[in-house]
DNA sequence: GTTTTGCCTATTGTTGACAATCTACGATCC
DNA sequence: GGATCGTAGATTGTCAACAATAGGCAAAAC
């Protein structure tokens, strides 16, 4: 909890060109949900809006579009990207590797400082979760993993697992509402924190794993159609 | 082996622009070495040379920031980025963690003809051993990598480990010459692909992450300070 | 009535021009 | 002689105009 560093507005404008503005601002959007999935972003409308012109816009749909947050179809336009549930899966897959190696490595590295801000935000959690809160529990959630991947000091890792995040957001809210599984995902943080502080590599790496395993079955499960219904919807989007 | 899809003219206007032909070029030259880290890119002189205007050059080096190739300085210009040493460390560490899931996951999923083929490329690395070949080794090397991880399936895990393998292209060009080291790499291959094939996911996995934490332990060696010399060299670059 | 054809508009792809900024070099001052 | 300042050239940041393409709509053909 340093005081967020200052930025002074030399060094701002020393970094800070339109193009990455935007970015920041178009990001923001999306990830948000102001900007929904298969959303079409129009240069010059947006250009207009922002007080810029096409350029920087189309230098940030170019960086946005590396970030996989927008798909881009030459002479058509671009657009928010649908994630299709395979590709979820692929995260949740990606995301349980990663941070089944964070809790390995945290059960060794782990700072008093840094175990001490964990548990209070599994506190957070479970006073969410007490009262109902499930959107204000999903940013904690957010933060409590972003937390802990960020303690490894893995630059890398850390950017890449933000940035799978991003794009997971992507997906259809996930299962955001579903209020009857909180109890259990704030009990699994409880235990994962508990397996790092015993120094445990393997037990930690383990419950790290199985917890996001477990979030993508659910995330499967809620995602998938519920039965064979004997009449089918008329498909749309094919 | 199925025949490469020939890209028809119109395909092939429809989906290149040319910001997407001068991004490709210019990842081809910086991968390659043709453009080392450190090397300034001027907007103006590149867009001349390969006969297009500026914008799509920037656009392109909007992309290639994102991918890690390239790092942007305001008002100062766009240089092939230098990994460091310890940024090289962390891309190893993210390396291990992948290799290590994709045996686990090849363990059990990996068909006999990928299992061939795999055993093919052990066999021509070993030859390449034999001549002495350290360059062609390295192209083998890369390539028996990325065609397991490749086996998994998961196209966004192949994703980020290809970009992984191009940011490590940056660093000061690994240890290629140490041809001393090369059988023991080859059989590092051979030990990887019987664990596949024996279908022990434990094995295998940890087969795949030694594998890559030795490659990471050698590179440190040879990219650290050989002995803490008596008179120290005037520090470029703090 | 249906299909085809040809415009017309909206939007993107690309370019060249202008403004702002940095770097290097030489003149000036102490 | 060394340091500081100012100017000139090169390069990037931003913009607005032009060209090319896609998609829709209406008229014509059958």
């Amino acid at each position: 909890m340093t005081p967020p560093p200052i930025p002074s507005t030399i060094t701002l404008l020393q970094t800070s060109s339109l193009t990455s503005v935007v970015q920041q601002e178009l990001e923001r959007r999306i990830v948000q949900g102001e900007l929904a999935p298969g959303d079409r972003l129009i240069e010059a409308t947006l250009a207009e809006s922002l007080g810029v012109s096409r350029g920087p816009v189309r230098e940030a749909f170019r960086m946005l579009e590396q970030a996989g947050l927008v798909r881009q179809e030459k002479n058509r336009g671009v657009f928010v990207r649908h994630v299709p549930l395979h590709e979820a899966m692929e995260i949740f897959d990606l995301r349980a590797m990663m941070d089944e190696a964070v809790g390995r490595q945290l059960a060794t590295t782990i700072t008093p400082e840094q175990l001490r801000q964990a548990r209070s935000m599994v506190d957070a959690m479970e006073r969410t979760v007490r009262a109902g809160d499930a959107d204000q529990y999903h940013l904690l959630n957010l933060e409590f993993h972003d937390a802990l991947v960020a303690c490894t000091g893995n630059r890398k890792l850390t950017a890449l697992y933000r940035r799978l995040i991003n794009e997971l957001s992507l997906f259809r809210r996930i299962n955001l509402a579903d209020s009857k599984q909180l109890p259990l995902s704030a009990s699994e943080h409880r235990a994962i924190v508990k397996a790092i502080a015993s120094g445990d590599a393997e037990a930690a790496g383990r419950a790290m794993r199985q917890h996001v395993l477990d979030s993508k079955e659910r995330t499967q499960r809620n995602n998938t159609a519920p039965a064979a219904p004997a009449v089918r919807r008329k498909v749309i989007h094919a």
